[in-house]
DNA sequence: AACCCAGAATGTCCAGGACAAAATGAGGGA
DNA sequence: TCCCTCATTTTGTCCTGGACATTCTGGGTT
């Protein structure tokens, strides 16, 4: 991974000021891992590793080196791995594996049988280069060329991919995911907005949000495109949603199908925990779809919520839902 | 407020798939009013409030109307009071406080002063009626009406406040919200697209994002209209930015500023050390501004970081740096 | 080869104690 | 009367160490 930490050559005697640069509390470190508190502690406990230091009022201080290691091992955990094999390799065993490791676990998922008819290179060149505005103007290109659909599937989904396995590697900064995401979620309205809006009263009506504590709105905007192009109603919340009000979103809107988005941030059991809780308030009628890069949806189904594994696949859902209707309708 | 949970007429045997939908896990809580874990066991050993009942492995459950309480109390306190009085009152003196409480808070930010010169209650009768495309139209109207300048501190900057309000007041779902959020995201993007972009190597250049569990990017965009429209070159990175991966982009981008948004959801202990932590990492050359409705900011100064209290402010502030900027090239 | 179950692995929860930082309020000086 | 300072209370977060439900693993059985 590139160093980019602004480390100076160390010096004998550090100053307290290089130190409160150098070491972060457990909360930061849950900040900037996503690893919640009690989880470090535990790992500490168990496995012995991270070891923070304490400070003069015996807290934990974590640090930095430590800290990039855990996002590491954060990142292989969302691929499948497991922390008690993990935490008892050397940071160099870890290193490594990041750097062949997604490759496997990305082969699992299946991802291996994707048409991948656009070279992406060029485009993780411009986020590499940080040039926002040439990456703005090669997606706006890619849009009018592609037309939405093949936008989204052909290009923006296999990038999204792309760059997420480039930063494992150690190829790609956070921020610079960052700003691709920015800059794709800029063209992605752009692509919305010019979809023709449906009659009034299109169905199926299908309201849009994630969990609390999910931030990726990127996929939201994904479906939300193809959605549209299938001629539904779409309410987007935006991300972040509690999961009453996405209950009481779907009264007053009369959803008939509420998709979510999950991008691995979250931890399995918030995730499965939330899908069930959300599927026993919502209404019988109405569906709930899933779908994101989460591997937990893959791995665990649940009962009553629908998996949407590739994104080609929602045209079909959708007939299949208009034809269930129809069917139900006669009834 | 208005009832919308779902409740069907209570029937003496319970089931157990009622109970389910009833009550909610800790972690379900602190998904759905954002208090800590800590902070709810804390409160309930100290204040009495809430009361969970426990479930056969002896954890805690939370009776879905302390929930809505809780998130009463929540916003309160966000709003300047203090739990120790909060969780001794009963829970029509809360509401009641909500009712007429904001009010006070509000004036007591300093925000009587603000020139409201368009109406604002068209807009929320469209968010009540959750006519999303009517919002939609009626945004669009009034960004060709009043420029993006005007737009944003005229109308979009007083309707957050007083959508905020009613929320608090027990006239707006937390989903009502959220959708008139994401339709003002989307026409402020519309609106930051039709500002020209600057000259190559514009200055200042203008870092944007927020700190991790900061979900609220719409100020980051009205934000961003603003430097846009004042000539600066803008780089957003989204929401919730690890605070490390902000300190390499600033590197990578060599920005000159970066700006942060607040909106009173991360405590005000996390945004402060966040601050500083920050400010200690980031070039002295590098001015840090922060700015949102988190009260925290104009509390507490934190040295080194420049609180941009009101919007309308930031053209005057670009110059100031720019002019600073002069006189330290001819030195 | 498919299935199943004991045991290990793992994340989250609990109790209750401690303490730094922030807010409050009292007292004294300009 | 107003403002500053300092002691006191309030409040959120951190700590330890234990417990347990749930998931995963690996071997044995049909």
């Amino acid at each position: 991974m590139r160093d980019l930490t602004g480390s100076q050559p160390a010096e004998a005697g550090e100053t307290r000021h290089t130190d409160a640069v150098r070491l972060l509390s457990i909360a930061a470190v849950e900040r900037e891992t996503g690893l919640s508190k009690d989880t470090l502690r535990v790992w500490e406990r168990r496995y012995g590793f991270p070891t923070p230091g304490r400070d003069p009022f015996g807290e934990r201080v974590y640090p930095i080196d430590q800290v990039e290691r855990l996002r590491v091992v954060k990142r292989l955990l969302d691929a499948g791995w497991r922390p008690g094999r993990l935490l008892k390799m050397s940071p160099q065993e870890v290193e490594a594996l990041a750097d062949r490791g997604q490759a496997t676990a990305a082969a699992l998922a299946g991802g291996s049988s994707a048409p991948q008819s656009e070279p992406l290179e060029p485009f993780l060149d411009l986020v590499r280069a940080h040039d926002a505005a040439g990456l703005h103007r090669e997606l706006g290109r890619m849009l009018s060329r592609l037309g939405a659909f093949r936008f989204v599937t052909d290009l923006v989904a296999p990038l999204n991919v792309a760059v997420g396995e480039a930063w494992m590697r150690g190829r790609l900064e956070i921020f610079e995911e960052h700003a691709y995401t920015e800059e794709v979620q800029v063209v992605m309205r752009q692509a919305i907005a010019q979809i023709p809006v449906p009659q009034t009263a299109a169905r199926p009506t299908v309201l849009l949000s994630t969990f609390p504590g999910e931030p990726h709105g990127l996929a939201l905007l994904m479906v939300e495109a193809l959605f549209r192009l299938e001629g539904c109603a779409c309410v987007s919340l935006g991300v972040q949603t509690p999961l009453l009000d996405i209950v009481r979103a779907c009264q007053a809107h009369q959803a008939d199908i509420v998709a979510l988005g999950f991008s691995g941030i979250l931890g399995a059991q918030q995730v499965l925990e939330g899908l069930g809780d959300l599927r026993a308030r919502l209404p019988a009628a109405v569906e709930l779809w899933a779908g994101g890069s989460a591997s937990v949806l893959s791995r665990r189904p649940v009962p009553g919520v629908h998996v949407v594994q590739d994104l080609r696949s929602i045209a079909g859902e959708v007939r299949r839902w208009r034809e269930a209707g129809e069917s139900d309708r006669l009834a």
